[in-house]
DNA sequence: CGAGATGTTGAACGGTTTCAACGTCTGTGG
DNA sequence: CCACAGACGTTGAAACCGTTCAACATCTCG
């Protein structure tokens, strides 16, 4: 099951036989999920943690106005919500961008885990930390990048972490995201992000139709959006 | 030396005399840094994690075009970069605002009482799991609030998190902070931060001269902001 | 008193949104 | 198989918002 966590995790640091089997033992519950639906809403308080198998799933926000804002984009291996562990409530909703294969894990349960095996939990604390340092990069790219950079600066991020669990081929990978949902990653209107996207598209660097998205120039890409992989923690050590 | 943790961890679960303790007798290195100092270098790799005392700090992060973003606001009793034990290259760098005090506690250390008290343990990872939820709402504030909601917003968050550690008297509170800052926090230029404090002046909400703030209608101010103070996790349960 | 940082103002420019329309694709039912 | 509906993508034009530039005011501190 949890295949693409292993990956996930071990492209960080070594995980031991014992770790693994930990974590293939917790009582998973697997579901499914489609387009569009909500796999945790707002305000709910989850007894279980989601991990995400297959799919594209995205952490939103509603405001009173009716905009929408999403705050994270998530890949396979992405531990979603462990927060909820400590959170208790959640202030957000998770979404499936895409079709979507989920597996549960009881709060109970990792929590044991967590204690029984320190470096296990120190990892698992890693996936939120990880997830914190993606935010705080997107709060940059949002505040003071324009929209070319900032959707450019998107498409090396998913890139990354998409070839972490093994989803890119020759540079290709598969992306069913709408442009209103990329606008509302962004924090921009569909019409310019639809403009932006064609500017991208114009640079040569990549090629963006329908789902798929084949980035042809990583260089060239990486440095207009001045993407440096560093807050992936892509690096394999002891932590 | 961490009273202001005790308080900022105690608002969330109790802790017991034991945690107290451990937290208590780790070898803490204290120092002080003027207005601007860097605290944390980016790119560094700190084998101590550095709680904040007294003043004020920040998380920033420089582009190559010469700006700069701040991606968080920390306050006494904030572990600013806990992250620091786990992902080891800072991909930012933390700054003073003000004058700080700031405590730094070694790894190692933190990485044993984490193991021995495994609820010690979660209780850390739930600052940078809090911290994380920060910074996701302020990812929704960027994309999809207009600029007086948003500043309105900053002064809410900074209000009740200051609020934990009794650093409000009768709505009142210090925030030294220039408004070229604000402007790196909420992603403006200067010039229109300046119009938009006005606005928010000009509300009556707040009063907002030099480094202090006085917050005359909460209830007016939070409704502006759609300020839901959820994600703070200013609950006591276990966790 | 003077220097430098911070706060404030006006005006022009430019980027982004909004509105409205049309094009394109896909899946469904007649 | 075709017609149609609905979702998604694209385009043009006008209005609006935020930035930029430049100047001046104010404050603090040596």
């Amino acid at each position: 099951m949890p295949e693409a966590l292993y990956a996930m995790l071990e492209r960080r640091d070594e995980l031991s036989a014992i770790e693994r089997k930990a974590l293939a033992s917790l009582s998973w519950r697997l579901r499914t999920y489609g387009d569009g639906d909500e796999i945790i809403g707002e305000g709910s308080e989850p007894t279980e943690s989601c991990l995400l198998v297959e799919g594209l799933a995205a952490r939103s926000r509603q405001l009173a106005n009716g905009n929408r804002q999403l705050t994270a984009v998530h890949v396979p291996g992405d531990f979603v919500d462990l927060h909820g562990l400590l959170l208790k409530v959640m202030d957000h909703a998770v979404m499936a961008l895409a079709p979507c294969k989920v597996a549960f894990a009881p709060h109970t349960e990792l929590r044991r885990v967590a204690a029984e095996l320190p470096h296990l939990g120190r990892m698992l604390f890693m996936c939120v930390a990880i997830d914190a340092a993606v935010q705080r990069n997107w709060i940059a790219c949002m505040g003071r990048m324009d929209p070319l950079r900032h959707i450019a600066y998107l498409v090396c991020e998913v890139y990354r972490r998409l070839d972490v669990v093994g989803q890119v081929r020759d540079g290709a990978f598969e992306f069913p995201v709408t442009q209103s949902e990329v606008a509302d990653l962004v924090g921009l209107s569909i019409v310019h992000t639809n403009r932006t996207i064609q500017e991208l598209r114009a640079s040569g660097y990549v090629t963006w139709q329908g789902n798929q998205v084949i980035v042809h120039d990583w260089d060239g890409l990486s440095r207009l959006a001045e993407f440096d992989p560093t807050y992936l923690n892509l690096v394999r050590r002891p932590r």
